[in-house]
DNA sequence: TCTGGGGTCCTAGGACCC
DNA sequence: TCTGGGGTCCTAGGACCC
């Protein structure tokens, strides 16, 4: 028996909960995002495999999809529906009894010792198809990394398994950004240290890494690009660090009065969260994005724990007055920080 | 005709203490 | 007297991911 991790995640999740309880939608161009109106503020949050083929992806500007693609079928974002559904197919995923791990609405990592890890991968499909009517590709690895990028191979509705085995031979070549946690950003450094991809960042000199991206960021680069990383899947419930609400508005905000008043209207919303929690805010942090693009951010500890809607209330006004810059405001948010876990 | 919303983790720099 | 060095905590920002 060897220990494998699974990574399982819907295709292409948002679009197909909408088509399946709108069915004429099928083999549709069809973007979900913001609230339906393409015309308005907003980006895509997914979008159908038709409509992926006018050039349409996820955080593309809605305005910009619909130049794309006029004849797409934009459609606005239901929460409440994909968690509805998420809940579903995570519910169907721990009935199989192996060890998992929730990431998002469509993703889930899955602990399993197995000789036949490919059987077990077809299980799983076959029983979220059966619980949701919803395709999933399972990536199979020896650890978490291996896994999640095994995921983007058997795409659509496939399995793959990439392992320390095959690693160099699928991914050597490819450029950095296409690890798990490595970005255009980090990309472009890298790049700057002549490392360009995956293979050159594997038998890179981990001092000069670690020069350039600190002592913990730059062994981490190395041994990612090495297929390097935890296996660990951790069954425990989640437990979440911070509770925010944003709000972009439809037109910038320039008087500042109206400005507190939306932030209190935030701070509400962001009371509710923390209630639901059950667990005391530490910290509120006020966000704020000025026209034409600046965003920056500012907190105040709260005196003592709190879920008064008063004290997250008065710290999101006091972290709002450290603010100075009156310029238009295009966004708002609110932050609630839980205390950390101890051990 | 720009650039959502909800998260996590890491780093750098200043404050503060000994 | 013109200034050390280490450690820790806090804050803001950066980067990434779904």
């Amino acid at each position: 028996m060897t220990a494998w991790v699974l990574h399982v995640d819907l295709d292409q999740f948002i679009a197909a909960v909408e088509v399946l309880r709108r069915p004429e939608l099928r083999g549709l161009p069809v973007v979900v995002g913001g609230d339906g109106d393409p015309a308005k503020r907003g980006v895509v949050a997914t979008a159908s495999y038709e409509a992926r083929a006018f050039g349409v992806h996820s955080g593309l500007p809605l305005r910009t999809a619909v130049r794309r693609c006029p004849d797409c079928v934009f459609l606005p974002a239901d929460r409440t529906a994909y968690e509805a559904v998420s809940e579903e197919v995570m519910t169907a995923l721990r009935s199989l009894g192996a060890v998992t791990e929730v990431m998002g609405w469509d993703e889930a990592f899955v602990a399993v010792d197995s000789d036949d890890p490919e059987s077990f991968a077809r299980q799983i499909q076959q029983r979220i198809k059966i619980a949701t009517q919803l395709d999933c590709t399972v990536g199979i690895g020896e650890n978490r990394l291996q896994a999640k990028l095994a995921t983007g191979f058997g795409k659509p509705a496939g399995i793959y398994r990439l392992t320390s085995q095959s690693w160099f031979d699928v991914l050597g070549g490819q450029p950095t950004s296409a690890l798990w946690g490595i970005g255009a950003k980090t990309a472009g450094k890298l790049a700057e240290l002549g490392i360009m991809t995956v293979s050159q960042l594997a038998t890179a000199d981990v001092r000069a890494v670690a020069a350039r991206f600190g002592p913990t960021t730059g062994p981490w680069l190395v041994l990612t690009a090495r297929g390097i990383a935890s296996d660990e899947v951790s069954g425990e419930p989640y437990l979440p660090r911070s509770r925010s609400r944003e709000v972009t508005f439809q037109q910038d905000v320039t008087d500042w009065n109206q400005v507190r008043a939306e932030v209190l209207e935030i701070a509400g919303r962001v009371t509710a969260d923390v209630l639901a929690e059950q667990r005391p805010a530490v910290r509120i942090v006020v966000k704020v994005r000025y026209r034409p693009f600046f965003t920056s951010t500012h907190g105040v500890p709260l005196d003592q724990p709190s879920s008064e809607r008063s004290a997250i209330e008065r710290a999101a006004l006091a972290a709002l007055e450290k603010f100075t810059d009156r310029r238009p405001v295009r966004l708002l948010g609110v932050r609630a920080e839980f205390a950390g876990n101890e051990a």
